[in-house]
DNA sequence: ACGCCGTTGTCAACTGTTTGTCCATGCTAT
DNA sequence: ATAGCATGGACAAACAGTTGACAACGGCGT
């Protein structure tokens, strides 16, 4: 509880200069004592001294301060392997281990359902009938309140390493070959089905690149042309997803006609413009792909 | 987010020609503000740059320009273990692998390169001496125009990975224990400095705990609340991350005055209300903390 | 060789905006 | 009394924007 002197003691930033911030940007809102006298409180010296880097570091004042006064969490999670809101289906055993942990955001825990999860036979199976069921179940639990975004982060966030390291464990077999590549459309940021069909990819014996969530149209269309790949599959999970991927697939049509675009994921099918759309249980897709591309 | 004075002096190009270049072949879209004021985003220098190097090479300027346009992609770059411009460091062997690599979105030859990186010694000063200025060298090759977002995207991507498997490979060493908390603040995505400072406390025979990037102030808050932890570890890696960081730290400080609150990365100096500053190699991170620890 | 012409970087003129600072006046605290 | 604070307005200097012009340069046809 800092009076307007100390506050600009605090900051370096003079005491005309504080008020002059607050009244053209409302970086601040002080509290007033009863005479009108501004109070300030340590968030506030934070929020000033952050201004005062920024401006230091460049930016003008006006868009510095907009970045700080928007610079509110948006919580959402980053699961989201089926954005159907329905059907709670059967909670296996491991999934509650998982949802269990995650409740607790108790990182060995965590580990130790992943551990579970993981240890359930092959590869795809293990995927379609335990990882997702139980991210799913992470992303329900989450939407009751049962979970707190932190445990979703912390469990959604190891179950991505896990698959990363999959990924990378299943090697690219046919390195020699065109790759097949598979991201995510600009905006989307559900990693896990798309890292988890590239590796089953890999498994079965093709060459994937793996682009990542997130990927720009620009990017789509690069990759595209250095790496002369086979086809490019994008993930399209929930329906703020669509957007993005019909851009992306109409720029990819544009430059490059011939190659197969296919698209999966729940929302893929309402996506017509694309050549293809995967089916769902991991097994599936692959397989699917596989004969797609001995077809062209 | 920049004015054109600021966008001037940051890639050598006058004002002036900043203006002609943008008119004459639309190099760069920067936003405009209500009053009609250029605003350009670290994507758009990327643009400018890579422009400048381009014609420097002795391209003419439409047929930069013309490459730059249907090339670049209008997103930032992953990276970012150090938002400095300056200081070109000695590209080692290893790093100009990397970047090589990813200029060509060339997957296997990326898992190559960090084959190559990841073999460097111990994992501390792997990370130190390999990784982090590969990875630097490769945020300046995609802001020269030389590396294309989808290849930045891939590189850092699979970085990542590598980074999460060497976290779950440190184990839990202290699993009973109080962990520690590492994390970015909301906004930032910067993960692998925060990841590689995880793995080293696990390797040091610390609990860890890694919440991961762009983590929402109230996932902060319950993380502590829930998990009874002994510290947490706010990475942050650019200006524009403070005011997160600062907005975390006041929130932490709020409802539990007495954790050790640390900041970790490049702008974490200026977040002076934080409880400790880490210095910068891994290793005395690492140390530092645990002194901190065991003070309190 | 010569003139023509498009390209390209720079400049000037003029108008409007942003931003840090300052002032006059009046109230408040000690 | 004296120093501190609030408000609202005012200001100058720095910044930006647009338009049009212009000189240097290189390619090209004659």
């Amino acid at each position: 509880m800092y009076t307007i002197k100390e506050a600009s003691q605090r900051t370096g930033v003079s005491i005309a200069l504080l008020r002059a911030w607050e009244r053209r940007y409302g970086i601040v809102a002080p509290v007033r004592t009863e005479a009108g006298y501004r109070i300030y409180d340590d968030a506030a010296i934070g929020r000033i001294r952050a201004m005062r880097t920024l401006v230091a570091d460049g930016w003008s004042p006006r868009q510095a301060a907009a970045n700080i006064v928007s610079t509110q969490a948006k919580d959402f999670p980053l699961t989201a392997v089926d954005a159907q809101p329905i059907d709670p289906r059967p909670p296996t055993e491991q999934s509650r281990g998982l949802v269990e942990a995650a409740a607790r955001v108790d990182g060995p825990a965590i580990e130790r359902a992943l551990d579970d999860i993981f240890a359930m036979g092959s590869f795809e199976r293990m995927v379609d009938d335990h990882l997702y069921p139980a991210l799913v179940a992470l992303g329900d639990a989450w939407a009751r309140g049962e979970v707190d975004v932190a445990g979703e982060h912390a469990a959604s966030a190891a179950a991505l390493r896990r698959l990363g390291m999959a990924f990378d464990a299943a090697g690219n077999a046919g390195a020699g070959d065109a790759p097949v590549l598979v991201g995510l459309p600009p905006g989307s940021r559900h990693e896990l089905p798309a890292l988890g069909f590239a590796t089953a990819l890999r498994r079965a014996g093709m060459s994937a690149t793996y682009l990542g969530p997130d990927v720009p149209i620009r990017s789509w269309v690069t990759a595209v042309r250095q790496a002369h790949v086979r086809a490019a599959v994008i993930g399209v999970l929930t329906a703020e997803d669509m957007p993005g991927a019909a851009a992306v697939i109409t720029a990819l049509r544009d430059r490059h006609p011939d190659l197969l675009i296919a698209v999966g994921g729940r929302h893929s099918r309402e996506l017509s413009d694309a050549s293809a759309h995967l089916p769902d249980p991991l097994v599936d897709a692959v397989t699917a792909l596989r004969r797609l591309l001995q077809l062209s």
